[in-house]
RNA sequence: GGCCCUAUCGUCUAACGGCUAGGACAACGCCCUUUCACGGCGUAAAUAAGGGUUCGAUUCCCUUUGGGGCUGCCA
C-alpha cells in the first residue's frame, strides 16, 4: 500500500505567474489551491513574478495579476507588493544571484558553455528524428577544453549554458499522482540559461523555490515533465527537493488545454461579464476537487470561501482534467447572487448599471435597491441587470400591439387600461403595496380573465414582452409613475 | 514519433473490494403562472474494451483504445 503521508505542517507554497498575459483562469485556480493549502495547514502563501522572459513580460500584466488575485479574495504572506524575508520576489531582480549559481555549476563542471549554433542543432535534431530517435543534444560542447572555451568567450561567440544531465532515472512522489518516474537519459543536456544574465525557466525556478524555502510546489500538470529536470538541478546543488503536486488541467469544452482554445480567458474578462468573485472561486475549486460527502445525500455545492477552506483536503484533488462548464458557472453565480445581502448586491451591481444608464441612476439608493431586489432571482450575472431593469429608469417605446393579450382585441385592451387607471387613481399612494394592489385588481382579473387584465398592465408598465409581474413593479414605480405609464399606453391605442 | 499523465451519465463528480452505481449543472416533461424567470416534482442519461486476481470488482494488476500534457536558446 501507500506509504503513510507525511504530516503537512507550516508549508511554504507559492504561485509564480509570468506576466506575459492577463491573469488567466488556470493560473487563478493554481493560485487558489496553493492559497487553500497554505491556509489549511497553517503555512505561508507567496507570490513570485517570473519575468525572465524579457521580451514578453509587461508591467501591466503584473498589475493585472495582482489586481485579479485580490479581487478573488486571495491574500499572500510574502511576495510582490507585500515584501518578505526571502525577496526579491521578481526574478529580474535576482540576476546577480542566478549568475553566481551559474558560475558555481560551471566551476564544478556540472554545467558548461555550449557554442553550437541553432542551425547546427536544428540539423542534428532532424537527423535524429529521421533515425527515429528522440531528439536531444549530443553533447558536442560537453568536454571542450578550458582554452577553447576561453577563446570563444573572448571572441564573443554566442553561447548558452547547459547542465550535464545525469544518465539515470529520476522518481518523485507526487502528492496527487503518487510515484512518477522519468528517464533523464532521454533529455540530453538541457539549456539552463541563454547567457549568464539570461537564466531560463527551469533553472530560475529551482533557485527561487530553494531560496524561498518552499516546502511544496503545487502547479499545473503541464509542469509534470519539468519536474525531473528541476530535480536534476536540486541534486546538482545538493539541495533538498520539495514535495510536488501536479493539479489536473482545466480543459476547454473540446478537451484541449484551456489556454489554447479560448486564448484570452482572463479573470478580468469574467469580472467584466458580471461574475462574482465568490462564485468564480466556488466554481473553479470544484473543477478537480470535491469535499467529502457528509453522511448521505449529496454535497453542498454553493459554498463560501471560508466553508471551502474548512472542507479543503489535498487528498481529494482529482487526477483527470476537468472541462470548464459555463452553464455550471452561471448557476453557481446565480446562487451566490440570490444569497447576497441586498446592500452588498446593490453596491456590486451599481457599476454595471451606471455604465449603461449613467451616474444619476445610483443617486437614489433606496429606489435602486428595490429595483435590484425585484430582479435578483432572474439574473445569472450582474451584467444581465441593465437589460432587465432598464425600464424602471426609462420606459422605451413599444408597439401598441404588444399591449394586446394573446388573441384579444384592441377594444378590450383599451377598456382594461381605462378600468385600471380609474381603479389605481382611487388608490392612495400608501396603498401601493402588493397586498392592496392584488386586493383590488385580482377580483377584476378573475372576472374578465387574468391575461386580459394583467398582460396589458404589465406591458404598459415595462414596455417589454417579458418582465417581472405587475404587482412587483407597481410598488417600486409608485402611484404617479404607474399612472403616467398607463396613460401612455392608453394614448397609444387611441 | 518518443516520454509522461489520465479514464464513472453530455459536463463536474460520489461510492472501507460488497446494496436498484448517488448528487449537482445542462436537457426533457409536468406543476405553479398574465409573460419571462424563480420555485416544486419527475424522466432520461455513466463505470471505454478485453483479460486476469477475488466468493465478489467502478475500485487492485496487465493489455488495448480514447483523451491530455511535454518534447523551446517560452513559462
Amino acid at each position: 500500500m501507500m506509504t503513510p503521508r507525511k504530516e503537512i505542517k507550516n508549508p511554504r507554497v507559492r504561485i509564480a505567474p509570468s506576466p506575459t498575459g492577463y491573469f488567466h483562469i488556470g493560473t487563478a485556480r493554481t493560485a487558489l489551491f496553493n492559497w487553500l493549502f497554505a491556509k489549511k495547514y497553517n503555512g505561508k502563501f507567496i507570490v513570485r513574478i517570473e519575468d525572465t522572459d524579457r521580451e514578453r513580460s509587461k508591467i501591466e500584466f503584473e498589475k493585472d495579476i495582482i489586481e485579479q488575485m485580490k479581487w478573488l479574495g486571495l491574500d499572500w504572506d510574502e511576495g510582490v507588493e507585500v515584501g518578505g524575508d526571502f525577496g526579491p520576489y521578481r526574478q529580474t531582480e535576482c540576476l546577480d544571484l542566478y549568475e553566481k549559481y551559474l558560475h558555481q555549476l560551471i566551476d564544478e563542471k556540472k554545467a558548461y558553455y555550449c557554442f553550437c549554433s541553432p542551425e547546427e542543432l536544428e540539423a542534428k535534431k532532424q537527423e535524429m528524428a529521421a533515425r527515429g530517435e528522440s531528439p536531444r543534444y549530443d553533447g558536442s560542447c560537453r568536454n571542450l577544453s578550458p582554452e577553447v572555451v576561453e577563446e570563444k568567450l573572448k571572441n564573443n561567440t554566442p553561447y548558452v549554458i547547459r547542465i550535464k544531465t545525469p544518465d539515470k532515472k529520476v522518481a518523485f512522489n507526487d502528492m496527487i499522482r503518487g510515484k512518477v518516474e522519468f528517464d533523464c537519459s532521454l533529455f540530453g543536456d538541457l539549456v539552463i540559461a541563454k547567457s549568464l544574465r539570461e537564466p531560463l525557466y527551469n533553472f530560475a525556478v529551482v533557485i527561487d523555490d530553494h531560496r524561498m524555502q518552499l516546502t511544496h510546489v503545487i502547479r499545473g500538470e503541464d509542469h509534470l515533465s519539468n519536474t525531473p529536470k528541476q530535480i536534476i538541478l536540486y541534486e546538482a546543488f545538493g539541495w533538498d527537493v520539495p514535495e510536488f503536486g501536479h493539479l489536473p488541467l482545466i480543459l476547454a469544452p473540446d478537451k484541449s488545454k484551456m489556454s489554447k482554445r479560448f486564448g484570452d480567458v482572463s479573470v478580468a474578462e469574467y469580472r467584466k461579464n458580471g461574475y462574482l468573485p465568490e462564485a468564480l472561486f466556488n466554481f473553479i475549486v470544484f473543477l478537480g476537487w470535491h469535499p467529502e460527502e457528509k453522511s448521505g445525500e449529496g454535497i453542498k455545492e454553493i459554498l463560501t470561501k471560508e466553508e471551502i477552506l474548512d472542507l479543503f483536503d489535498v487528498k481529494r484533488i482529482q487526477k483527470g482534467g476537468a472541462i470548464f462548464n459555463v452553464d455550471k458557472l452561471n448557476w453557481i453565480n446565480a446562487e451566490h447572487i440570490k444569497k447576497m445581502p441586498i446592500d452588498e448586491l446593490t453596491k456590486r451591481s451599481s457599476p454595471y448599471l451606471e455604465n449603461v444608464f449613467g451616474e444619476k441612476i445610483i443617486s437614489n439608493q433606496e429606489y435602486l435597491k428595490k429595483v435590484i431586489e425585484s430582479h435578483r432571482d432572474r439574473i445569472k450575472k450582474l451584467s444581465d441587470l441593465p437589460e432587465m431593469v432598464g425600464f424602471f429608469f426609462n420606459l422605451s417605446d413599444y408597439p401598441k400591439e404588444l399591449l394586446i393579450w394573446k388573441d384579444s382585441i384592441l377594444e378590450n385592451t383599451k377598456g382594461t387600461l381605462e378600468l385600471l387607471i380609474s381603479m389605481l387613481t382611487n388608490l392612495k399612494e400608501d396603498e401601493y403595496n402588493k397586498n392592496q394592489l392584488e386586493a383590488i385588481i385580482m377580483p377584476e382579473a378573475e372576472k374578465r380573465g387574468r391575461g386580459e387584465i394583467l398582460w396589458p398592465l404589465r406591458v404598459a408598465l415595462s414596455g417589454l414582452k417579458n418582465s417581472a409581474g405587475p404587482f412587483e413593479i407597481i410598488p417600486i414605480l409608485g402611484k404617479e409613475e404607474t399612472l403616467r405609464r398607463l396613460e401612455i399606453a392608453k394614448n397609444k391605442i387611441q
